[in-house]
RNA sequence: GGGGGCAUAGCUCAGCUGGUUAGAGCGCACGCUUCACAUGCGUGAGGUCACAGGUUCGAGUCCUGUUGUCCCCACCA
């Protein structure tokens, strides 16, 4: 027999084990009629960097329920896959030609997309890698790209279906515009942040009078493009002045002073300049009064030829200007610190600009009723719940969602015009000719599509969708879906609506959401703070399990989490404590011939931590069924550390050491049951080390991963023999806890006498109890006297505890812990004397609650019956 | 303005559909070279469960309000 090294140290296999599990296709998902199938897809990482601590996170609770699904025999796929990330990775790869003095327009649309593709090869390995050190138990043979053929293939499908039901149009509309990125955002991709600006007032002069209107603004170079000055209508102030005309400053233009709800009187002047083309209330306004949309910037963000002399201009350099000019003309009235939200590309954090552009959208009312209707009535279910309610709230109040991004990295938006005849030709393959005038100039849109498209169709694109693959038929819908709070918006819902109305379900019944990894502060982990902290970092130091564990101890679900280092060392030590249990329990079984466990006379440890073990495979799979990881974890290190190394190991010592053999027989094959049955049970949670450990267990087996998951057996629940049992453990806890009191040195073992009618009990764990009690001798005794006049003594479950008092006794010490005692006891005796007062207790509450409350009061009117005769005595 | 979270031991957090004496890890105190493990073992100290009401036989748990704190959305130009 093999035999472990004395050290946990998980470099030693987890890469090697990882391999293994690959090669021999642990991670592959059958399609097998004879099994339950469940499936889960992978958020998948965007290809622009590496894994961070949340992906860690998210990763490892879903490697977690894959496993334990796997386990339990069910034919699981979990598909890995990457994102493109158009305007994500685009944005990295124009800062990486920067550096190299190159620009994209120089480049072209093919070489960049060459360059792209690169970097998508390069980062798409590495994410790959870094989910192979987690120990991502994925199926990588059926790896997936949002613009891969078969994901492409999808969003042409997609794209043309909705187009096809005239859910997809292209408009003008103020849409966000980035002037960095010079690409239309989607509302859900743009930041607000309180930036401290400042509010311009403007006079505008009222023509054929000598008045002013005052009107303020915080984008003072929007006013080149002022269509007219709004004021709430019936506002006394301006209500004379209403149907006239304004020129409007630097201008000349004629502008008319028109009436509108939507100007808040109570606000600044009560008067607002409205620009359509760049403010989308100004547009709707301008929509009601039908004035004109003139868009004085460009994409760039500088001034266009409609800007007049700030053409060519910055957009903050012609605020400078523009300010200064009016102030020259005597036309500013006042400047004032003014904070307010603006908006920022949530990728590359410049300010954006409310542009009116002709984009592509999809309606979203339409879509948005059944995705609400699905979770409402439960086909789709969000674990915690209140994630239901964020949902809602955003489905309730959607706009037509922007999709067409100008960009080229993406997926090209499958819309052609003709050169000749102008029509416009939506097609699933590329057509050759206009199908209206038999053209051959056909222009395909410059545009792709939001990132957001193509993997909301992630759920049934990567089974092969719209085709009825096997693997379609036998994965969709998906089981659950886990991930992160902040992407409810981007796309939980999208896949929602998506997988609703392409496929006609729902694209998965669960949905798992988590928290965020913050810091050891709180923070956020991100890079500008720096405060970010590298999972393989961690990985290094104390391997993959440390750091998954860490990740999903004391987290409840939807809740954030702080990653610290004193976590993953808690994490460390709890495995190396399997680690050197299983060190023990194989030491001692060498080469022998262990018996199953039903050939084997059970002794009362035994049925006790197999009792234990029952409880806590029924705990932890309730609690993987409702997610609940976190407490899974902390039931199973409960039992692993606290019941089996603490008590168990210890308690079947004699039995190992002593000279009965076929005690010994039996110790052995409960530590191996168990060992085996706890290693089982920890493996979704730490596979490497699971994995290692079973390796050594004597007999033919197979990998862990793919064994049985342990299920709760009935009959050997023994919940009465347990009970009795914790009577044991009472006893030697009590006894402990005496010594400590007194001063008693642990070395120094000590005569107890016992008054008790559990002697059956005593005697066959007698043994055990000299060993972990420190005790010389255990003798069951009439009554106290036996223990001499003068004695220390402690009530337990079991009956009475007697020890003499010898030289090295602190008698004052004892009768202030039996004085501390009393109090204790006379409390519990007030307070279930209350309850039991209670009429309405009696009454109402289950019959058990009362009697377990009476039962309780008598142990405790015995107790304190039983110190107060002792102190009398220690008084004497 | 709308929506949501959180408030429990010195720190970080668990506590499911209301029911034993409210738990864990870390930290702290005291004591241990006990032949798997000092990444360890034993014993202990430490909580009016934010505050005020209410429902109930019974509330950390349910309801209402208050305070503090964090987040999301909307946005007054």
């Amino acid at each position: 027999m093999r035999e472990m090294q004395t050290t946990y140290d998980p470099k030693q296999f987890e890469d090697r084990i990882y391999a293994d599990w690959q090669e021999n296709g642990c991670f592959r998902a059958e399609i097998d009629e004879g099994k339950v199938p469940f499936s889960l897809m992978m958020p998948p990482p965007n290809v622009t960097g590496q894994l961070h601590m949340g992906h860690a996170m998210d990763e490892t609770m879903q490697d977690v329920i894959t496993r334990f699904k796997r386990m339990q025999g069910y034919s699981v796929l979990w598909l890995p896959g990457t994102d493109h990330a158009s305007i994500a990775t685009e944005v990295k790869i124009v800062n990486q030609l920067k550096e190299e003095g190159l620009t994209k327009e120089e480049l072209g649309r093919e070489g960049f997309l060459e360059r792209a593709w690169a970097w998508k090869n390069k980062y798409a390995g590495r994410i790959c890698d870094q989910l192979k050190k987690l120990g991502s138990s994925c199926d990588w043979s059926r790896l997936a790209f949002t613009m891969d053929e078969r994901c492409s293939k999808a969003v042409r499908e997609a794209f043309f279906r909705l187009y096809d039901k005239g859910l997809i149009y292209r408009g003008s509309r103020i849409i966000n515009w980035c002037p960095d990125c010079k690409t239309a955002l989607s509302d859900a991709e743009v930041e607000y942040s309180e930036d401290a600006g400042f509010f311009w007032h403007f006079k505008y002069p009222v023509d054929g009078t000598d008045e002013f209107i005052t009107i303020a603004t915080t984008r003072p170079e929007t006013m080149l493009g002022d269509t007219a000055v709004a004021v709430h209508p019936g506002d006394a102030r301006y209500s004379s002045l209403v149907g006239k005309t304004l020129t409007l400053p630097l201008v000349g233009r004629k502008i008319p002073l028109v009436e509108d709800e939507y100007v808040d009187p109570e606000f600044g002047t009560g008067a607002v300049k409205i620009t359509p083309a760049h403010d989308p209330n100004d547009f709707e306004v301008g929509l009601r009064h039908d004035l004109p949309v003139i868009r004085v910037m460009n994409d760039d963000g500088t001034m266009n030829e409609l800007a007049g002399e700030y053409a060519g201009l910055d957009r903050y350099e012609a605020r400078k200007r523009i300010v200064s000019e009016m102030e020259k003309l005597g036309l500013l009235v006042k400047v004032e610190p003014h904070a307010h939200n603006v908006g920022h590309c949530y990728r590359c954090h410049s300010t954006v600009e409310p542009i009116v552009s002709k984009q592509w959208f999809v309606k979203m009312a339409p879509l948005a009723k059944p995705a609400i209707d699905a979770v409402m009535k439960n086909k789709t279910k969000f674990v915690p719940d209140r994630f239901a309610k964020i949902y809602y709230n955003w489905l309730e109040n959607i706009r037509d969602w922007c999709i067409s991004r100008q960009l080229w990295w993406g997926h090209r938006i499958p819309v052609w015009y003709c050169g000749d005849c102008g029509e416009v030709i939506c097609s699933r393959e590329t057509p050759s000719v206009c199908p209206k005038c038999g053209s051959a100039h056909l222009t395909q849109d410059e545009d792709v599509l939001d990132t957001w498209f193509s993997s909301a169709l992630w759920p049934f694109s990567t089974l092969g969708w719209p085709d009825k693959t096997p693997e379609f038929e036998y994965f969709y819908p998906t089981d659950v879906l886990v991930t992160g709070y902040d992407i409810i918006p981007f796309w939980v819902m999208r896949m929602m609506f998506s997988g609703i109305e392409q496929t006609g379900k729902v694209p998965f019944h669960d949905v798992l959401i988590h928290g965020l990894v913050r810091d050891e502060q709180g923070r956020k982990m991100s890079k500008s703070l720096g405060n970010g902290i590298d999972p393989l970092e961690v990985i290094d130091k104390y391997g993959a399990d440390s750091l998954r564990l860490s990740l999903l101890t004391g987290v409840a679900p939807g809740n954030d989490t702080r990653f610290t280092e004193a976590k993953v060392e808690a994490a460390r030590n709890f495995i190396n404590k399997v680690w050197n249990a299983a060190r023990f329990v194989l030491m001692n079984v060498k080469d022998e011939e262990v018996p199953p466990l039903s050939e084997v006379r059970l002794q009362p440890a035994d049925r006790w931590i197999i009792s234990r073990l029952m409880a806590t495979v029924r705990e932890v799979t309730v609690s993987l069924q409702k997610y609940d990881l976190g407490i899974a974890a902390d039931k199973l290190s409960d039992f692993v550390w606290n019941d089996f190394c603490d008590w168990y190991i210890e308690l079947s010592k004699p039995a190992l050491y002593g000279d009965d053999a076929e005690k010994r027989k039996g110790a052995l094959s409960v530590l191996l049951y168990v060992l085996d049955n706890a290693l089982r049970l920890l493996h979704p949670f730490i596979p490497f080390v699971t994995e290692e450990i079973y390796s050594y267990l004597p007999g033919e087996h197979g990998r862990i991963i793919s064994a049985e998951f342990p299920r709760y057996v009935g009959k050997l629940a023994y919940k009465k023999e347990a009970k009795a049992f914790e009577g044991v453990i009472g006893l030697i806890k009590t006894v402990r806890a005496m010594k400590v009191a007194v001063n008693c040195p642990p070395s120094r073992k000590v005569h107890i006498y016992l008054v008790t009618d559990c002697k059956r009990l005593v005697s066959l764990n007698r043994q055990s109890i000299l060993r972990l009690a420190g005790a010389s001798a255990v003798e069951i005794a009439e009554s106290g006297a036996a223990a001499g006049n003068k004695a220390v003594s402690q009530v337990c479950d079991l009956g009475q505890v007697f020890i003499p008092l010898g030289e090295l006794v602190d008698l004052e010490e004892e009768k202030k812990r039996l004085e501390k005692e009393l109090e204790r006891v006379t409390g519990e005796i007030a307070r279930a004397n209350g309850k039991l007062a209670n009429q309405g207790f009696i009454s109402k509450a289950p019959k058990k609650l009362v009697d377990d409350e009476r039962a309780k009061l008598e142990k405790f009117l015995d107790m304190k019956e039983k110190i107060e005769a002792q102190l009398k005595e220690l008084e004497a």
